[in-house]
RNA sequence: GGAGGGGUUCCCGAGCGGUCAAAGGGAUCAGACUGUAAAUCUGACGGCUCAGCCUUCGGAGGUUCGAAUCCUCCCCCCUCCA
């Protein structure tokens, strides 16, 4: 092991526990069996779930092996007790398809040669009732209680069902199973993973180091990234519109999401942050931010071209390369309130008329001032709302 | 099974018979400025055939000139006791 090795893994990782035994096993000199586990459902991943899928680039890049386990067993059984009630079960057709899924998008990031994709159905279904209750033996309640989200709904009246006290110990199980050298995950899965380090003792087996990554802020700062909470960037979005997401990252997060998702070297970012100590625009920090990013899941071209359009459309204040067109029919004149709604720039007539008395309405470049102003059949124009949504609009 | 508390506009959360399309904060959007879709400041933020009108405060009825606010029933969530 090179003390390089240990400085790799450690890079923003919020815990290791427990270190000594990392660098324990780091000394055996084999590959290590590294795991980390994901929820069967449809994965649309974002930068935040990267963070998680880089250290386990960097585990591969040192030699180890990946083992990227889909936690289909209890995806199959379904949870009662989640929020949304409608939530299904999946059949083991959807959970073969998001599998997929889910190997398209890691592997922008993972080497697949040296990932084994793993499903624990593969050995829980397998389990019989008397296992399981000897698995739920190994744990107490009091323990189990420990866990911040139990203990809050506990102390609070909430309901917690059975079945919950056994997804951490499946989980646990994972890893007696794939006898696991190091289990990683968010901040948030600290106790499961910790779960994981019992049971393999439990089991005779020498217990698996836990590393926790934080959890990404969103575009916010804020909150933690996630979709629902529209602050999120997918691995999927178009070119333009990631390196956009990227530039709108405020200054300070920046250097954050230099750390978690950059593959820079420490050493580079921290010259980085010396040049805008000294004068450098931290805007151009953020292009090279943005630049490495998109080049990972598009390409070195493609991410020219994103920063290329970005310079040209928001600091030029040309219009982009690609318009959408808009085509709407009508018999008379159209009032501009209607056609911007018909075209789906706006939500609402109400809303249209907001925005053009803020002046956020261009019509081939010229401000409408006029909220009466109505358009004749049979022309068509570049129409502006703000400076993101733009459209060929054309009435016939 | 018994006793209480609560359901308000995207979210949190005020309001408790008229002055309520409903305080305040967050999110969002726009404008200004700029170094960028940073930061900051200002404004907007239910819908419509938009200086007027229509529809919202868990659901359905009712009282009243007038209800988010009062009454009745119903649905849902939570707490305590059993």
């Amino acid at each position: 092991m090179q003390a390089s090795d240990l400085t790799t893994i450690k890079r923003g990782a919020q815990e290791i526990l427990v270190e000594e035994d990392l660098v324990k096993k780091l000394r055996e000199g084999r590959p290590l069996r590294v795991k980390a586990g994901f929820d069967p459902t449809a994965p649309d991943l974002h930068l935040g779930h990267t963070v998680l899928i880089n250290k386990l680039r960097q585990f591969q890049d040192l030699g180890h092996e990946i083992l990227f386990l889909i936690g289909d067993f209890t995806g199959m059984i379904g949870d009662p007790t989640g929020r949304n009630a409608t939530r299904k079960p999946l059949t083991r057709d959807e959970v073969l398809e998001n599998a997929r899924t889910y190997e398209s998008q890691i592997f922008k990031i993972l080497d697949p040669a040296k990932t084994l994709v793993v499903f624990n159905s593969s050995w829980m279904s397998e389990m019989s009732a008397a296992d399981l209750i000897g698995l739920a033996a190994q744990h107490t309640v009091a323990r189990m209680l420990e866990r911040d989200d139990f203990h809050k709904r506990y102390t609070s009246g909430q309901p917690i069902a059975i079945h919950e006290f056994l997804y951490p110990l499946v989980q646990g199980y994972d890893s007696v199973a794939l006898k696991a050298d190091v289990e990683l995950g968010g901040t948030d899965q600290k106790f499961n993973l910790l779960v994981g380090r019992e049971l393999q003792k439990h089991y005779g087996l020498a217990p698996q180091v836990v590393i926790t990554m934080p959890l990404l802020e969103g575009l916010d700062g804020v909150n933690k990234m996630s979709k629902s909470l529209g602050n999120a960037i997918g691995i999927d979005e178009p070119p333009d519109d990631m390196f956009g997401k990227l530039m709108s990252v405020s200054d300070e997060l920046m250097w954050r999401y230099l750390e978690l998702l950059s593959f820079q070297p420490l050493s580079t970012i921290a010259a980085w942050k010396r040049e805008v100590a000294q004068g450098l625009n931290p805007r151009d920090v953020k292009f090279r931010l943005a630049g490495e990013i998109v080049e990972r899941f598009h390409g070195a071209a493609a991410a020219r071209r994103a920063h290329e359009n970005f310079v040209a459309r928001f600091q030029k204040g040309a219009l982009p390369e690609d318009i959408p067109e808009v085509k709407l029919t009508s018999a008379s004149e159209l009032p501009i309130a209607n056609l911007l709604k018909q075209s789906g720039l706006v939500e609402s007539t109400s809303e249209a008329l907001r925005l053009i008395s803020q002046g956020a309405v261009r019509i081939d470049g010229e401000r409408v001032t006029d909220r009466a102003l109505h358009i004749a059949p049979g022309s068509s124009q570049v129409i502006q709302v703000g400076k993101r949504r733009i459209a060929r609009v054309s009435v016939t």
